[in-house]
DNA sequence: ATCAAATCAGTAACAGTTACTATTTTTAGA
DNA sequence: TCTAAAAATAGTAACTGTTACTGATTTGAT
């Protein structure tokens, strides 16, 4: 019967509705009219959890601060080399690098995290 | 005639000379027999200019401080889920993926970063 | 209603990294 | 070789993103 706690709830519901994977301090800013004097140590808390327990994804770029991800299931992403936007990218036919990775190699792989970088379509197209 | 500084060289040698992925805090304790009042600034600023300039790789785990790559030439990382070793893997077949990661999407993909995960050659025959 | 467990807000502390400053080293030219 | 300008340095302060701590509040089960 696990239930959310307020703060929880709302802070994945935010996720939920956006779609472009924002940072902790944008959560925390936008969950802010919601709970005036909500602490940036819970937002952090919080995102942690939900993304231990698969509810969401934590999206470490390597540029920047992490970002977030409402949606749990599987997908790839794309950094834009030009603004620096993280959009959802649907890729087919990569369901077998696992195993060609794990060709020459003898340990076990379970798992991959692939950023696609380039341009994105707002930028292509002379922002 | 771009000639590096004694300091710079040392780096990008310590670098050159092992597979292990070290971190600037590592490079910075290894470098310091040669100098020893070598400064921790001086080792971030070479290993951001020296793979700026693609003598190196920085790799961005996401789990800890950065590492860094002595070997420019692009290859494949695998991170060990359990000791959090990086280890070099080669992967052959995986030519075709920006151009897949294309097919569906309006930007312009010119490269991607992977990390595959699981269990280290070590750690699987029971560390 | 009561008590324990969970979660909170607020804040301090921390890790990794970058920026600043004054000094030293290197480079190129005369 | 001498000199001036440019580059790089050591040392340290500051910054960013994140985690840990504390005491108060909320929640859930009896």
């Amino acid at each position: 019967m696990l239930k959310y706690s307020r703060q929880r709830e709302a802070i994945k519901n935010f996720l939920a509705e956006r779609y472009d994977h924002p940072t902790a301090e944008t959560v925390y800013l936008g969950i802010k009219d919601e709970f005036p004097n909500i602490s940036l140590g819970t937002v952090y808390r919080n995102l942690s959890l939900l993304s231990e327990i698969g509810e969401i994804q934590k999206l470490s770029t390597g540029i920047g601060p992490d970002r977030f991800d409402g949606r749990p299931h599987p997908h790839y992403h794309f950094i834009c080399k030009d603004c620096g936007s993280v959009l959802d990218l649907k890729v087919e036919g990569l369901e077998h690098i696992n195993i060609l990775a794990g060709q020459h190699f003898d340990g076990d792989i379970d798992g991959h995290i692939t950023y696609f970088m380039g341009k994105c379509p707002a930028c292509k197209k002379g922002n």
